[in-house]
DNA sequence: CATCATCTGATAATTTTTTGACAGGCTGAG
DNA sequence: CTCAGCCTGTCAAAAAATTATCAGATGATG
């Protein structure tokens, strides 16, 4: 007993032996480069089977399709679905709750928007990115708004261990204008920006820019005007089943950077942060050991 | 300088600044579900961005086809191409970078985190857990420590907007005694506690726990001392490739917290939002619109 | 060898898709 | 406030693609 076809080409290829002669010759040229081939006008596929146009047509009818259009779209929902990773299929995350438990729908859709985040990046932008703001020699800014601000607190904490010379300024506070008054050319200011985009930010950005620093712009899809002041931007999706956008996917970028960052000064980050535990251990804020 | 586009998809990003709302709003739509999505119809394209029709053959044009039918040919020669890679970097994230850049490593280890701190979690337990921090009659206490006071923040600051009668306490300010004054039986705390445990959040649960406070625990997978004393416990994963470990789980788990309470008590958190977005539109510290 | 069944392709009819023309509406400058 | 310029959508015309019809071709069978 073989198992069901999922997929249009297994469909075709079980199909095989109860093809004509023309069909078989359609069926391999839709399979030599597939889904491709199919993707294309019925026309197309014909002349590059070699054969004529209604062998075409009668064939996906043969194969349970009410016509071209319905076979295509088929093969364009087996590309999407082929598209998402493995591991992005999974049914149901928390396997105890219905699938449509806000833990599955909610996971769900964070998963996507990492998916959709990464595939969207650039590798080469955001290896720049890392590279200035590690940077021990450039003096660095890291800006948050009001939603943001515990985004820019958390690599502001991390960044605080792997290198001096930092700051973390609040755009909605009305201190900010202090903070910039020694900003100069060359220095960083990492910007976290999520609608609604907040005019201080923007402001901020502005005379940040004037003054001829370099601006790492963390968004989301819509891009916050900021971008336009960018040097490096990076486009986060943030949708979810929520009245409000999800930082998670900003959340994964931030630590991903503090990695990369951490293990490019790894030397000065370690002596770093064995000092840092030194001074954990007199205070006696931790536990030693559990 | 960035590098010339290879896929059709970094075209449109690189062009995305010149592009006007509603054709941006169509390029959104093609690389949400790229590259199937531009395959259909212009038709279809256009109905599922939500814009008009003409405006897709005018952004084709604009990307530098002379039609339609020319862009849709450039899809599929790059969807050959693509297949033909051996076995691709088929499950890598970020496809432009390779599988061992820390941009995929990074996202493998937290997609692992949460593909198993969601099985292992008991949707029964989170629901009790949003039922009590959603109760508006209990008062509520959210308690982070160092690394995790943002996230303590963060659900403070939503939570904020969804009831009264909430405090945020930081276990390692010296001021959090005060706070515990007026706790009594019935109240809720909410305590994030992961390593290396603190001991001062221990001692806080503590107290909590003999004035007959429900404790929430959020934390990772060794367990803080404070379960012990907790009434729901929330085990997080959160081992990735780096010196830290990463709260994007527990982030995750927190917005799914504030989806599901915030949904719970949508009435209510409905005028709070907006009487919070009128206060903001007059301090004029937001955008109208952008 | 004739005949039937079936496959195949040419052509025409129909439907769908794409393109072009035009006008309302928004935005920003003066 | 008014006007110019540019987006954007509605509608109609043109082009293309898909489907239906039919006749020739092929090959098997009695």
């Amino acid at each position: 007993m073989s198992h069901a076809p999922d997929t249009i080409a297994e469909q075709i290829q079980a199909k095989m032996d109860h093809l004509t002669r023309a069909e078989r010759q359609l069926a391999m040229s839709i399979l030599q480069s597939y889904p491709a081939s199919g993707l294309g006008t019925l026309n197309a596929l014909a002349s590059d089977a070699k054969v004529s146009v209604p062998t075409v047509a009668r064939m996906v009818q043969k194969l349970g399709y009410r016509g071209f259009p319905e076979f295509q779209s088929s093969l364009r929902e087996e590309l999407m679905a082929k598209v998402k990773t493995p591991i992005a299929k999974h049914d149901t995350w928390a396997e105890a709750a219905p699938q449509d438990h806000i833990l599955n729908r909610f996971t769900d859709a964070v998963i996507e928007n990492i998916r959709q985040t990464l595939s969207q990046i650039d590798p080469l932008a955001f290896d720049r990115a890392c590279a200035l703001i590690g940077d021990v020699d450039r003096p660095l800014y890291i800006v948050g708004g009001r939603i943001t601000h515990t985004l820019a607190e958390y690599l502001y904490m991390h960044m605080q261990v792997i290198r001096p010379n930092l700051t973390h300024v609040q755009s909605t506070s009305n201190t900010w204008p202090h903070y910039l008054l020694n900003a100069q050319e060359g220095d960083v200011f990492v910007i976290f920006d999520v609608r609604r985009y907040e005019n201080n930010t923007l402001k901020l950005a502005e005379i940040a820019h004037t003054r001829g620093a370099k601006i790492i712009l963390l968004t989301d899809q819509w891009r916050s005007p900021v971008h336009a002041l960018a040097d490096i931007c990076l486009t986060n999706r943030i949708v979810v089943p929520s009245a409000w956008d999800s930082s998670a996917t900003i959340m994964l970028l931030v630590e991903t950077m503090i990695s990369a960052i951490q293990s490019q000064n790894w030397d000065g980050t370690k002596t770093r942060i064995e000092a840092l535990e030194d001074m954990f251990d007199q205070t006696k804020l931790f536990r030693k050991f559990t």
